[in-house]
Parts: C-alpha cells; structure tokens; sequence
DNA sequence: TGTACATCAGTGAACGCGCGTTCACTGATGTAC
DNA sequence: TGTACATCAGTGAACGCGCGTTCACTGATGTAC
C-alpha cells in the first residue's frame, strides 16, 4: 500500500477500493473464475495474505464487484424514468435512452465488461447477484411505464414483460458498444443507429399492443 | 481410451468426440478459462499429452466446441423459417419458434449453457467464433424474413437490425429457460408465456413500422 | 497371402512454477484513564 | 496532556499441490511389395 492517509477505517476503505480498481482492471481481459488471488494482491501492491482482511473469498471480491457495477445505475434510471413521465414525445426519450448507455459504457467500460462476462459465468454467487440486480431494473423501468397514458390496459404482468424486453435490449446494445472495433468510427454510430431503430420497433409494438387484442 | 473398434481415423475421432463430450459436461458448472488441460484429460479417461494429439490449445478446444454447439443449429432454423414463409398467421410462427428455443435447449443443455457462458467470456477466439456463427444466425433469418409480404418496404438493413433483435430475444430466452428453477414446475411455462409476448410485441412494432414511417 | 517397414494415437515420467491458505508477527492507530 | 494497553491492517515465510508442456517411448494399424 502506499502511504495512505486518515483514520484507520478510512485506510481500510482505501485498501478495499485498490482491490476493487485493481479486480476491474485485470477483468477486462480475463473471467472472474481465473482471476487467482496473489495475481490480485500483485497488483494492489500488497501481500497476499491481506485480500482476506477484506473479503472471504473470490466469490464474495465477485459480488462485491456486481454492486460496484451496478449499484450506482439505479438513480441514473430513475431520473431518465422522471424525464420520460413529463415528455410525450416517444422519440425523444429513445435518443435519451440510447445516449444514456453509450455515456454508460463510455464511462464504466471495465464495470459494464465484468457484468457481461459474468452474467452466465463460472460463479454461482455472482450470477445471482447480477440477476437480482437486473430484476430490480426491471421493476423499476416497469413502474417507469406503468404511469405512462400508453400502458392503460396492460396487465402488471404484461408490463413486467414488456420492461423486461427494453432491458434485455439495453443490455444488448451496451454489449454491442464494448464488442465495437475501435479501430472502425462508424461501428460505435451504426450500433447506435441499430438501437434507436430496435428501441423504434418495441415502442411501436407498444402502442397498437391493445388494437391487437381489441 | 476404452477398447474402440474401427480404422485408425475412426478410433481417432471417437476419442475427439469423447473429448468434446467431457468439456461439454465439465462447462456445465465452470468456465471454459478455468478448465485445465488435466481436468479434462482426467474426464475422458487420457493421459495430458494425448490432448495435444487433438487440439492445439485450450483455445482451439473451445473454438471447436463453439462449431458442436450452434454448427447443427442452421438447418434447424432454415426449416422453420422455410414454414413461415407458406404460412400467413403470425402468431403461428411465433408459438413455432418458442417451441423450436425450448426444445433445443432441452436437448442440448450443455451446448446451450457453454454458448451462454463464453459469448463474453474470457477467451478472444472463442468470443469471435460464437459472434460469427450468431451473425449468420442473423443474416439466415433476415433472408427469411425479406420473402414475407410485410417486409415489403423495408430497407436491407432495417431487416438486419429486426433479424438481430429477434435473434438477441431468443438467445435471452434460452438463457432465462437454462437459469429456471428446476423445482419450480411454473417457471417454465412463464417464461415461454413471457418469450410469446415479446415476440408479439416486437411482431406488432414490425407490422406497423411503414405506417410509423408515412 | 506373407513379410518388412512406416505411421501415429496414446503413454508415463519429468520439469519448474505459481497457486490458495495458515500462522505468528509487527507497528501504527485508537482508547481509557 | 501523558501514559499504558488494545486493536487490527498488513507482513512474510512456509506448506503441499496440481498445473501445462516436453520428450523419448510403445505397440497396434496401415501400406508396399
């Protein structure tokens, strides 16, 4: 560790988020389950004995990295969710949407590529939390909906399925931005491109959903 | 290697096969990047030098696993998509690929699981293979879907992006059917209820894109 | 058909290496008086 | 404020173990004559 500063609990925090940076950085290129511990520690800078100071095993340094990824997005759609509830312009909320993940991915490339890599992998404990965490959007995006003139007639379940369909499609498309070539400009563009036009296509499947069942 | 009978090249491409049959069941609970050489060897009855008789690498091993897996699936996919084009109720189609996902990946759970866990897993060649085979995937349905009468008016890569959005939709669901609780007898069933719905929502969107468009 | 040689799938021993976990420890920080 | 004791984040050495890869080999199968 370097010479950190503060109280001791504050050392420990720092030490905590050296091990989280550090994790982030090393599973750009490589799954959760071949991750070994004293590679981890070699890169915090610390012995190997010190990672059990802060967590029980590789799992739970796992679980602690999916609410490190996904933790924070909760409030980020919640306030796109709030927007869209005053606007009436569907368009307008697809292009925020759309802007919203690719800022996203932008931002927290490393984060949004562990919780590709490890949303089906090796680690039980982790596939759990990653799942609960997406139920959770799902639910929030679904009460997101359900306020909209739109969704009169729909079923709660029939919302919860429909939220379910823009999630798995964001994912998607968050998925697609980190595949990108980067060497290709216009990759980054089409895939957004693809996205505005996939979010187009659910949205109008929405609005004549009920002149179908009629 | 048990007491096999044939020719020499016979003999050789049953151990081959036995070899992807021990990855295949080894990868139902591990990723591919934690699978050791011995591991697998020790599965398929072999010393560790007789792998390399085989397989190059890990790598390779896993590429060739990407071909087991979604290799059979083309012509599979072909003849349904040969039905729908002398069928003209949509919901027909839909409830046919729904039973097409469930089936497959009741019959093949491992493939399913691997292609699952490694799409973005770990290994680069192996995400490249999967990413190759899902874009003929793509490319096969968007064909498909070209000869029906409602695509008339969409442009060659608007058909892309539906094609790639209903095959990202059935590639979630077959992952939500291999995440379903075994002991719950329900679960099942709503999901396949679920995959229903998302693809009549997505199949509204495209009947009314031209509309959307005038 | 029988014989002599070539092929090559699988063997088994050997190598050096990095792994996860344990343990008693150190020494700076925190606390009680 | 100063002193004596408690806490606890991080250390460093040690352990046994399974790993991937190499190599010269064996012996059954295949081939040429």
């Amino acid at each position: 560790m370097d010479h950190n500063s503060g109280t001791r609990q504050e050392r420990k925090a720092q030490t905590r988020r050296a091990f989280l940076d550090a994790g982030l950085r090393l599973l750009e290129h490589q799954n959760l389950s071949s991750l070994g511990l004293r590679q981890l520690t070699r890169e915090v800078g610390v012995s190997p004995a010190a990672f059990y100071r802060h967590f029980p095993d590789m799992d739970g340094f796992g679980v602690a990295l999916v609410d490190e990824a996904l933790g924070s997005l909760h409030t980020t759609i919640q306030a796109v969710l709030a927007q869209s509830a005053a606007d009436t312009a569907p368009d307008a909320l697809i292009g925020r949407a759309v802007s919203l993940i690719a800022a996203y991915v932008d931002a927290h490339r490393p984060h949004v590529r562990f919780i590709a890599r490890e949303r089906h992998g090796g680690v039980r404990a982790v596939r759990e939390a990653t799942a609960a965490q997406l139920d959770r959007f799902t639910t929030e995006v679904a009460a997101g909906l359900s306020v909209q003139p739109v969704s009169s007639g729909w079923t709660g379940r029939e919302l919860a399925v429909l939220a379910g369909l823009y999630v798995d499609d964001m994912v998607a498309t968050a998925c697609a931005l980190l595949e990108a070539d980067p060497d290709d400009p216009g990759a980054r563009e089409r895939i957004l491109w693809n996205a505005r036009l996939r979010m187009r296509i659910i949205g109008l499947g929405r609005r004549h959903f009920l002149d179908d069942r009629a």
